[in-house]
DNA sequence: CTGTGTATTGGTACTCCGTACCTTATAGAC
DNA sequence: GTCTATAAGGTACGGAGTACCAATACACAG
């Protein structure tokens, strides 16, 4: 009950396609009726599958935004500053696999203004689902509401900041980059006045000496890699 | 050879009557020649005054760019801080000073997907400014460039924390509020390695006890109001 | 194989946005 | 008065996105 191979295929001919003439000609001076006539289709079958001409650069977010609210839905107190690393991580992750065609659409999105609001609205709905968890988890520190939204800020901002330099060919380790930007950011998580280079870890005392090995190791990794 | 007070009344004919057609009908249900109409303009003269349909509801924010570099640019090392709080004070007022038109533009941008996509790309023109000042600031600390793109982030997010309380009407005082958030979103900006709660200032010997006073007051008033 | 229901696709027509171009009118300059 | 410049209205056009309808492919029961 899901989409058909045979569907995937339509779509992805439509978005090479797109892309295609969007580098020949420009965003602008690509109607949709080309794009539908350079991959076999009529022009209704395209609006069928993205709804609007910007979408067939910026598909599947909802998808994404699944994953991280399950990332961090499933975190600990004592393991939340790594869910949100991980979580944030989940997106990085699939612009890295993207390869080629992330560059493409950086190129693209740098060029055409109307893009440039469409991908900081897509922006925006990441740090809103931060946020959302953040207060939740903030709310009885002084300043909470604030806090969290400035971490969920942090956040974003250092995953795109690792995320274009990659973009731009500046960075051949994202990974690594990305964990110290991660370090920078959550600098801003203390929920109580500890100092930065300490931790809080809660364990049950009826787990195994393997479990607790298993939770503490990511930990320990992302502290000092 | 600016504009003539006549030519301000016809915008200003304008943007009222959109937003009374929007409030009445709805952004998507009004037309451009539904608000040219009612302000007994042709629809021509709408599009010459407003390039878009969306530009009724946002204005010259190009003019409060303009003067938040200027009192960025005017900042000294000493008074950066200052400079950047006084600097996001200058989009919390304009829109205090706005009032009622603030509101309704919320009410309006909260309900339309489209206009909130805009919004948020004007809200990124200034993050993007101030992470160009923070930028040449901060550029010689380690992950210089990376806290710069913080702290602008966090700069806008105080901002929008506090003006979207005021805009829903959840505050009295979102001035003393507002003063709170910058300190909260400025503890990232610590030069080198200082305690919080301490401050460095640089004086020129030449400078006289009353210049000293006027450039000291600002920012003890700032630490503890 | 045939008939029937279903889902996907293509085609046509429509509204509206935004732009280009042309015409008109109003207001000074002389 | 005429001449010219500037703001305004009108018309026409291309393209996005939507609604609706026709055609075709497909599944499956009989």
């Amino acid at each position: 009950m899901n989409e058909k191979p045979r569907s995937a295929t339509t779509k992805d001919r439509l978005v090479a396609a797109a892309y295609e003439l969007f580098e020949e000609r420009g965003f602008d001076a690509t109607t949709a009726e080309d794009i539908a006539r350079r991959a076999g289709v009529g022009r209704t079958t395209f609006f069928r599958a993205f709804g609007s001409k910007d979408d067939v650069i910026f598909p599947e977010h909802d998808q994404l935004l699944g994953r991280i609210d399950e990332r961090l839905a499933a975190a600990t107190p004592a393991t939340r500053a790594l869910a949100l690393s991980e979580a944030t991580r989940v997106v990085l992750r699939h612009y890295l696999d993207e390869g080629e065609l992330a560059r493409a659409r950086y190129r693209l999105v740098g060029s055409v203004p109307a893009l440039r609001a469409r991908e900081t609205g897509g922006i925006q709905q990441y740090q809103r689902l931060f946020a959302r968890w953040l207060r939740e988890w903030m709310s009885d520190l002084p300043d909470g509401h604030l806090r969290a939204d400035l971490l969920a800020a942090d956040l974003v901002t250092a995953h795109n900041y690792v995320l274009r330099r990659w973009l731009r060919g500046q960075t051949s380790d994202p990974e690594s980059e990305f964990d110290q930007a991660m370090r920078v950011a959550l600098e801003r998580y203390q929920p109580s006045g500890l100092e930065p280079s300490s931790a809080v870890v809660v364990l049950r005392t009826s787990a195994t000496p393997a479990a607790i090995q298993a939770q503490l190791q990511p930990l320990l990794d992302s502290e000092e890699p």
